[in-house]
DNA sequence: CCTATAGGATTCTTACTGTT
DNA sequence: AACAGTAAGAATCCTATAGG
């Protein structure tokens, strides 16, 4: 809501950096901010109520300079709140903006409706910690026991056209737009179809093909996946990394969506928590127009939609 | 303390295919 | 034949952290 006052009243514009509108609508809100480099170059200083002055803060986090950009998931995370004794919000927001009309890759970390901090943790390897020690210092409800392993809502800002003024648009998308199956079916599916490919080349018994599949079963673990492989007498490391494009379904900015170009959108699932937001949008009497998204593989969606001027 | 490295990250280009 | 959309491929950079 924010974000679309700023938009009416020019402070930021479709074409900036996804960062820079982020950081301009919710910097209070966040936190956790990925590019503390990137936003301190913008003139937004993530440690403001902090003392970034303060020598400790350095200590407690293990960082030699507090204006790196770990680059590590996620992009952003929202503040957590206590509601009726329970944990809410602390949604997770990823950044994805491209030139062309699909979606930027996902790069290992593959899309989710749902995560929790723990999976983000462990997600990040190395640099998971990082993230954690970053985030307890900025949210208040750290010490909430349930504050790592509370299910947080993960959305997607995506951009497209980015450099089209007559193309643009930017939606902030629910991760379950992009989560039609989950991860545990999705990795074994990919490993059953590059068996399937061998098919073609080897005679392959029907046993052994029934063995595979229960196999693959087990492959469902991306972290485990990626990790550079030790072969033995070997001179290099592979490494596997899982890379996923949406497909034009699971792109909301697919033509056959019909989403306006110059648009800013909020795309949600067809639930209560969308009738949330509906009303405020009617309270506040915004310039919002109201669409629907059947989408191919996982229900309808509502797409809420600002057009600039 | 310092250095090397593992593991984190994104975007552009090209080839192909179907359409006008 | 030009064009547009899609799938596949390729190219590097950065930093926390472990280990010397």
């Amino acid at each position: 809501m924010k974000t679309v006052e700023l938009l009416e009243s020019g402070k930021i514009s479709l074409y900036d950096g996804l960062e820079k509108i982020i950081l301009t609508s919710s910097l209070s809100d966040l936190a956790y901010v990925e590019g503390r480099k990137t936003a301190h170059d913008l003139g937004f200083d993530v440690w403001k109520k902090l003392k970034p002055s303060d020598e400790r803060l350095k200590q407690k986090l293990g960082l030699k300079n507090l204006y790196t950009n770990s680059q590590a998931f996620p992009d952003f995370m929202f503040k957590s709140r206590v509601n009726n004794g329970q944990l809410v919000g602390g949604e997770i927001l990823e950044l994805k903006d491209a030139q062309g009309g699909n979606i930027a890759s996902f790069n290992s970390t593959i899309p989710t409706e749902y995560k929790t901090l723990k999976e983000i943790e462990r997600l990040n390897g190395q640099k998971g910690k990082t993230v954690i020690k970053i985030a307890e210092l900025l949210d208040e409800n750290s010490k909430n026991a349930e504050w790592r392993i509370y299910k947080r809502k993960c959305f997607y800002m995506i951009r497209t056209h980015k450099k089209h003024q007559d193309k643009i648009r930017v939606s902030i998308v629910d991760g379950a737009f992009f989560e039609t199956i989950p991860e545990r079916e999705l990795i074994p599916s990919m490993f059953q179809n590059i068996f399937d490919r061998h098919a073609g080349e080897y005679e392959i018994p029907d046993n052994i093909r029934e063995d595979a599949r229960q196999v693959f079963r087990y492959l469902t673990d991306h972290i485990l996946i990626s990790f550079s492989q030790d072969i033995t007498n070997a001179s290099i490391k592979p490494r596997l990394r899982i890379m996923a494009e949406a497909t034009k379904e699971g792109n909301p900015h697919w033509r056959e969506y019909g989403i306006p170009e110059k648009t800013f959108n909020l795309i949600i699932k067809a639930d209560g928590e969308a009738k949330i937001v509906e009303d405020i949008i009617k309270k506040r009497e915004m310039r919002i127009q109201k669409h629907k998204i059947k989408h191919r593989n996982d229900g309808e969606f509502l797409v809420f939609s600002y057009r600039v001027r």
